[in-house]
DNA sequence: CGAACGTTTGATCTGTCTCAAAGGTGGTGG
DNA sequence: CCACCACCTTTGAGACAGATCAAACGTTCG
């Protein structure tokens, strides 16, 4: 158990989600301090991983926001997933491992190596879940731009986001900071940045959310849930 | 080494596949004999697993096609990806773990429980791989709803699926069974099966493929995949 | 022979894209 | 403290890819 009576400099919101994810040991502990000794920062816009390059050092995202993209022949851009504190980058554990996507920067961040787990610990369990919850944020995006219409993508995505922030314990007052532009959002959503800043005010007029930029509040998260019928992701029991 | 050189009952498309993954050695030779005594046969639109129900087992795909499968409160559908021969089903190692979503049998199928593998032995290894590539199928299932036209969306999934029937030794002449309807297709690609038609009948025209009622044929798989900008999963090393 | 299932066709509609330009806003340097 | 620049957001008009609805046509198989 390490949230709350730990000597201040780890407690970060990265920190926070793992512990919500598994019950943190003493271990796990040391392993997380460790690890931080070694942190890093990159520069909003910076790759953090190239795709199908060799996979050096799995990494922790401590701080900032990034994103797994996409980029085809002709120009186009797919962002595949975002990722926030307390996310794991790369962690795939065969030799020689490459990288799959391309991870760049969304804000200035920080990164330390993943620590080491044990297999059996709570870290490692913790890994495990995190892992879980990243294929169901892919599944989840699939059905999105698979099957809901760009009013309802914006919607689940926020949503999405807000659940996850949600762990980590930066949103207030079901508002969050997200240092995303209309145009991202569109390469995230398989929109044109055109057509989500329509939607974005048609979702304004209906009272759903409040939008500036680099913050959002979702008036009535559950209720909006509930109007498009989006469900969080789960991954094990409670 | 045992592809080839091993008793007849063990040769199956699922087996070259693990074989090509990695070199499996004596011990997961004997891993998967021993876990192919439990095969057991499911019904073509059975469930194999059920979304947010607890993974009992997971399960090694032996023959015939599964698919993960979403579906939507007002019955929309969308599969997520499709399970070939070789694919694990289910293989994640924290406790207590919740299915992130429903598989289901797209022809009769056979699976057995997955043969457990040690950390750090061949077969264990082939697992690590396996699991990346399905994330790879996974972003790229993404990267064709999203930023893909239809057109362009049918033939990348079908090089898809050569590419990984042919890891399993099942393409002959660039053509495959595969036991999708158009309406199958339009789910996971995110259209109509009346568009998919139409899409399908223009690739014939072009000379692009052939299609019978669960059969393709690629006429030059390697300059389609040119012609639409289509690179295929690479998760490790040569 | 009939029923179930999959494919094909036609006509019309609409959600989203495209192109192009104007309006805000925050930060930086003079 | 103002002026300017870079970066977002907003607006408008028109075009098009793909959806929708409805019906007919083939096959396969019991």
């Amino acid at each position: 158990m390490i949230r709350g009576q730990v000597r201040g400099e780890v407690r970060s919101p990265a920190l926070t989600r793992l512990g919500a994810l598994a019950s943190l040991d003493q271990a796990a502990h040391e392993a997380l301090v460790a690890a931080m000794e070694e942190t890093r920062s990159v520069r909003v816009r910076r790759d953090l991983m190239t795709e199908g390059r060799e996979i050096l050092q799995p990494l922790l995202l401590l701080s900032g926001w990034a994103a797994r993209v996409r980029l085809l022949p002709d120009g186009r851009r797919q962002f595949l997933s975002f990722l926030l504190p307390g996310d794991l980058i790369g962690a795939c554990d065969h030799p020689h491992a490459l990288a799959v996507s391309t991870v760049v920067a969304m804000s200035d961040v920080q990164v330390c190596p993943l620590p080491h787990a044990e297999p059996g610990t709570p870290l490692h369990v913790a890994y495990a879940i995190s892992r879980a919850m990243d294929e169901g944020h892919l599944l989840a995006q699939i059905t999105r731009l698979g099957r809901l219409n760009a009013q309802e993508r914006i919607s689940d995505l926020l949503l999405e986001l807000y659940e996850r922030l949600t762990l980590n314990g930066t949103v207030h007052g079901n508002g969050f900071d997200l240092p995303l532009t209309q145009e991202t959002l569109a390469d995230a959503l398989g929109l044109t940045s055109v057509h989500v800043n329509r939607m974005l005010q048609q979702a304004r007029r209906e009272g759903d959310l409040q939008w500036r930029v680099g913050h959002v509040r979702l008036t009535d998260p559950a209720g909006l849930a509930r109007k498009i019928g989006h469900v969080a992701v789960r991954v094990s029991e409670r």
